[in-house]
DNA sequence: CTGTTAGCGCATTCAG
DNA sequence: CTGAATGCGCTAACAG
């Protein structure tokens, strides 16, 4: 059955047969616990529900079945503990490879992930990169994609320009120092697209200003709490750029019930391209992470491991798409 | 380290100890050759990528988790080879029970279902049920809330009311017959989510017309176009019913090409709640279904008949709930 | 309580 | 090519 061994053909069509009317089918457990591999790939995100890892996790586990292993996914939505747990799970089942979202923000949070590699195990990064951890990364340009929407607000006369989910730091941040050390202490991702925007800021000498830029707990109510307070502001934002969805339509509540329409009374640009992005009216302006590839790339470096190879770990980008559609005009006067 | 047995306190330390220095791990797979349980739940969906299934899946590892379950959720992107695949490679891992959204659509495609159950491993369904398939199902009333959303419609006036995303024939659909017909080689929600709209216009005394309801392949892409034909109609429909996430926007993309404003020259409900429903201008009335309940609910059975209950198989019923926004008014005159 | 032994279902090695 | 024996890492049953 494991088709291994020599064996008479007619030999074999009679334990096939007789395999196919018994039902039997190889115990996978066993052959590993023999064998040593399982030919399964350990996949933990921080959220399945958000579309944006869906569609990472298809990439991955399209590409990985295409080299004959086995998927298991599991999501840590968002929580360190959760996400400990869950690599442990996959070591006991004892999976060939890790990829992993991680939810960590310093390198001490990331201990577990040096742990595993140290038990032999390979382990790639996705979507969030970790400084001071020796492993393949796969991302993408958020630094950039960020700079380029900010500079595109820029470029039509945009000067208040608000962030709609920036660092998840607890206490208010008020000066240029804190803020970059709140963004230190926060996701890979939502640091790098704050730098990105304050690249855009500086590179057009625009002032940063503290209260255009959304800190703390990260939910589709906060960030509309965030924007309507903003918009509230005596001298209130003409764009909003959202990083993620749910900053996105959160941000949208507040414009609606603030009785602003977009993009004449303000700006907006989003992260993760949508349908409903794109039937919104006005059609909004998002930037588009090439999710499948993110996931594909990501599986080819963790089976290039599995399979021997033994490269120094880097950084792997890929390059996001900027759509611009309706929601961006000059402010108003 | 498996908790079993008798030791002293003060051996049990040592041992402990031992093995956390040394980063001993049980082998789960060895673990489970040896007693021929896993403790893990089976999962496959037909699209990981839909935010609905996400949700079913999220409460299903919630619960199942709460039990000491491990749970491995794999996707078949509405295939049924791939379906038969999936379950194949649970089976072979071992799984003690499977979670099934199968994308069979009649009992010689549920074949597969009926081995599994028959090698002793319990199967439940959830969002669609099976006919002549003894398993436990967890689902909605599509039927009523589809029937409900067509009453609300004909109350405010309708009586040309498009159904966007029905049978999947390959073959037009002329007659009543032939609809019903293609619709008992449709998957079961499609299937009763086009009686419950055929339910209320038997009611009302509204004849049926085969323009008005899609037919064939389903994407957002197809959507659109079923959704244009219909608009171009010499009698269009006032209304559109869409019974899926892509069939509303697909719609929605319709409804714009064609200059029209919803809901003032057409009014539209859909199935799947969002964050954009809410947030489109006007919001979007929608059916909104407790993916997490109808997930929680089916770990719920599984596990029960894990344990070893073995109640007659039933198909058990959660409510939708109707969330009226603004997207239904009058037709015009 | 402790130490030993057999056995789970497979892969692998080694005589025939 | 075939059959039997050994071991993978674990649980379970059994003497001491």
């Amino acid at each position: 059955m494991g088709n291994y061994g020599y064996v008479s053909p007619e030999l074999r069509e009679r334990v096939l047969a007789a395999a196919e009317k018994l039902g039997y089918r190889a115990n996978a457990l066993a052959r590993s616990v023999s064998t040593g591999v399982s030919h399964t790939l350990g996949v933990v995100v921080a959220d399945i529900g958000n579309p944006f890892f869906a569609g990472v996790v298809r990439g991955i586990s399209d590409t990985s079945r295409a080299s004959g292993f086995d998927t298991i996914v599991l999501s840590s939505h968002e929580d360190l503990a959760e996400e400990k747990a869950s690599m442990g799970v996959l070591l006991d089942k004892r999976v060939d490879g890790i990829i992993l979202a991680s939810a960590a923000v310093s390198p001490k949070e990331a201990k577990h992930i040096q742990e595993a590699m140290d038990v032999g195990i390979p382990v790639v990064l996705v979507d969030r990169a970790l400084e001071h951890v020796a492993a393949d990364a796969v991302v993408i340009d958020n630094r950039d994609a960020s700079r380029r929407a900010v500079e595109t607000l820029i470029a039509v006369g945009h000067r208040r320009i608000g962030f709609v989910w920036g660092p998840s730091s607890t206490r208010p941040v008020a000066t240029r120092r804190e803020l970059l050390a709140a963004a230190a202490k926060s996701l890979w991702t939502d640091s790098e697209r704050l730098r990105g925007y304050l690249d855009a800021l500086d590179d057009a000498g625009i002032a940063f200003d503290p209260n255009l830029i959304m800190v703390g707990v990260k939910t589709e109510a906060t960030a509309a709490d965030a924007a309507a307070q903003m918009l509230r502001l005596p001298d209130p934002p003409t764009a909003l750029l959202c990083t993620e969805n749910d900053a996105m339509t959160g941000a949208l509540r507040a414009v609606r019930a603030a009785g602003l329409k977009y993009p004449g009374d303000i700006s907006l640009i989003g992260f993760d391209d949508s349908s409903w992005a794109a039937v919104m009216d006005p059609p909004l302006t998002m930037i588009e992470q090439p999710m499948l590839r993110l996931g594909a790339l990501t599986a080819e470096r963790l089976l290039a491991r599995i399979k021997g190879e033994d490269p120094e770990p880097e950084v792997h980008t890929l390059e996001s798409r900027f759509i611009e559609r309706g929601s961006v005009a000059p402010p108003r006067h």
